[in-house]
DNA sequence: AACAGGTATTTTACTCGTAAAACATGTACG
DNA sequence: CGTACATGTTTTACGAGTAAAATACCTGTT
């Protein structure tokens, strides 16, 4: 059943940079249409966006492991390993939980993996019996850095669907938007 | 196939401020300025946008299903709950798993909860008694068209902190390379 | 009619993440 | 000092998703 299309929307204008002909209809797009169809009253413009950001997200993080699978390691655990790379020091777990954006308990399994692997090494604190400080054995970060190239490479080929310029536009407005929300998403509790 | 040129991002738009507590600098520029430091051969242009992505689309998620909970819903149930209202008509498990980008056997596990909630009914073929054919009971049609709103209106607000223009930019942007990734991805496979 | 092979759906076994409790240690204050 | 509370990390119990096997059914061929 096609529906007429076509149809000037209220507000939120679909087409900002007139769109070059050809890539019309991205999934989300059939889906807000048929929201329309069902229901005209709704303002489907949020939509456009979470929803689209939530697809890109599903479908890159699938093509996005390709690569590290090819090493043995899941998205999350590149990641911790990122994190101490990048950084350039020792981490204790709840910093890696916060600089990995997940739970103290996920990061606790994942050291235990990456340790038994020998990709990372633990060291307690003399001070503070508490804590743990972790680092990369070399083996870690031989890994790290021999992958990372490889990745941005894999992801530069994902990405070069958009131009140069259209991929940094867009990394600018999802840089404002990540700057508000992480503002004040957490001050956002209703 | 590279084209190793400089990618102008440099900053990226926002100017980091580094005032802390305001809106200034999302946490992915921050660890891309980190890898600079570290490994200045690296092009990080692809980090810009996939690691903006994947951070929006986990802080979206995060706050999106505020509302729903408050029905008892998760995401993927009203995402299969709203693609029965959706498209109008009855669905079978398997165009429901096609529709909401979903493994057959989740959907079969979302569709015994619903259906024991009493929020979705199910009917088998008569024809070929293999296939089922589900659709909302009014409880779950209701249940939907109470929530959409709300839904929409609560990602309104989510979204505000980025102006009208701003958001139809960013969904064209999305929409974009959401094309292309659909349309390519099944065959990048390497 | 019977069988080979295809399709739709469910079941099984397993992994992974999480929330909450447990554990181990540090710190402050009477 | 010692007790109460705070903090860093790990453990436990459990829910949810997946891949692959199992199940049930259809269809074309001989």
């Amino acid at each position: 059943m096609t529906a007429p299309q076509g149809r000037p929307v209220t507000d939120s204008g679909t087409s900002a940079t007139g769109a070059p002909g050809g890539a019309r209809g991205d999934t989300v797009a059939a889906v807000v249409r048929q929201w329309r169809e069902v229901r005209p009253d709704l303002d489907t413009g949020p939509m456009e966006v979470i929803g689209r950001i939530n697809r890109c997200a599903a479908l890159l993080q699938q093509a996005e492991d390709a690569p590290l699978r090819r090493a043995g390691l899941s998205r999350p655990e590149f990641d911790l390993l990122g994190a101490l790379r990048r950084t350039g020091h020792e981490l204790t777990p709840g910093e890696l939980a916060r600089e990995t954006f997940s739970s103290g308990a996920a990061v606790t399994k994942r050291l235990k993996q990456l340790t038994e692997r020998g990709l990372v090494e633990r060291r307690g604190d003399t001070r503070d019996r508490r804590v743990a400080h972790l680092r990369l054995t070399d083996a870690g970060r031989d890994l790290v850095d021999g992958l990372m190239p490889e990745q941005l490479a894999y992801e530069t080929a994902v990405l070069s669907g958009l131009d140069g310029p259209g991929q940094a536009e867009l990394a600018a407005l999802l840089g404002e938007l990540l700057g508000q929300l992480e503002g004040r998403l957490g001050a956002l509790r209703a």
